[in-house]
DNA sequence: CATGAGCGT
């Protein structure tokens, strides 16, 4: 084995940190185990901001099995860290093969007391509790290396009482997939609107054709404000609640990705950029494109770095601007400008 | 009631 594939293979992935977790913390956290060899938080590019996760590379294998056995769960700064193998193949993470859902947990329940209940099932790569600032959200999921671990969990802990609750255990499947399912079998409904009967048609009639396909709750002709029947009406059914809940969350879903992608869209990385530029200089030779959200050269020490990012309220000032003044010369070089990434 | 997030030098 190489040296640099044995490293990889003491290298444990750190997920769900506080995003003001530093190196230097998980260093002194991890190093009581065994020697780290290094640590690195994954941060944004431009803004630097952490992106949540870290890689913490131990010189011994054993050492990250034993931070893995031992720290999983551990707070630092109050949030719960998720300890995984670093797993650069993405194809577990996505395919959701061995992963299981699970809800009407007991609020009592943390990741550790769920990680004790299903671990005796198989080996867990991943597991969690759903949590925010009030404590337990009541679902959570586990992800196990096999599929056979996870059927044998669903198997035996469907349906049993965890503490005060009863458990539902299944299958882990998408959003996605959830709502195409509860799209593809419509919940029951028990009204029908009806038009086109004409206005000689009262309730009692109404009443007397459709009892003949079962038993009537109500029947109502609808009238105008003489009494007389309005003679039609809208064809439609109701929704059950959660059919309406789901197809109001989809839709704020939909808005809220198309607002990311308008303002990922709106925003442009200048590279190259010529280091007597500054935001001011910067905001003055792109303001003829549009109106401006943001404008900022990365500093340091009061040096710029020599890149930067503009923000424009519209997607298409930023298309102008990136058409007009790639490549323009600004100070003594041209500029290299591209698209926003993600954040 | 409830179906994450997420992988680098």
């Amino acid at each position: 084995m190489s040296v640099e594939a044995k490293y990889r293979a003491a290298s444990l992935y750190v997920g769900d940190l506080h995003e003001d977790v530093t190196e230097d913390v998980l260093f002194r956290k991890f190093n009581t185990v065994g020697p780290v060899l290094s640590i690195r938080i994954c941060r944004d590019l431009v803004s630097r901001r952490s992106l949540g996760y870290a890689y913490v590379n131990f010189l011994q294998l054993d050492d990250a099995q034993k931070a893995l056995d031992t720290m999983n769960f551990d707070l630092i700064q109050g949030k719960s860290i998720r300890l995984m193998w670093s797993q650069r193949d993405a194809y577990l993470r996505k395919s959701g093969i061995g992963n299981v859902f699970i809800k009407n947990l007991d609020k009592s329940i943390d990741n550790k007391t769920l990680y004790e209940h299903f671990s005796p099932f198989g080996k867990i790569l991943s597991s969690k509790v759903m949590s925010d600032e009030e404590g337990s959200k009541g679902y959570g999921f586990v992800h196990y290396q096999d599929q056979s671990a996870a059927d044998r969990a669903i198997e035996e802990m469907n349906g049993k009482l965890l503490r005060d609750c009863t458990v539902f255990v299944a299958r882990f499947k998408s959003r996605k997939d959830r709502e195409a399912e509860l799209r593809s079998k419509p919940s029951e409904f028990t009204n029908v609107y009806i038009k086109n009967f004409g206005d000689d048609m009262d309730d009692e009639g109404l009443k007397e054709v459709f009892s003949k396909y079962g038993q009537t709750l109500s029947v109502k002709v609808m009238k105008d404000a003489n009494g007389k029947s309005k003679g039609f009406g809208f064809v439609s059914r109701a929704q059950k609640k959660v059919e309406r809940q789901a197809e109001l969350k989809e839709m704020f879903e939909q808005m809220k990705k198309e607002r990311i992608r308008a303002r990922h869209a709106a925003k442009l990385y200048i590279k190259n950029l010529d280091e007597t530029i500054d935001d001011e200089t910067l905001r003055k030779e792109f303001s003829s494109f549009g109106s401006i959200c943001r404008v900022k050269v990365m500093q340091e020490a009061g040096q710029s770095k020599g890149f930067g990012l503009i923000c424009f309220f519209s997607p298409e000032a930023a298309a102008k601007a990136m058409a007009e003044m790639n490549g323009r010369v600004l100070g003594s070089k041209p500029l290299n400008i591209a698209l926003g990434q993600k954040h």
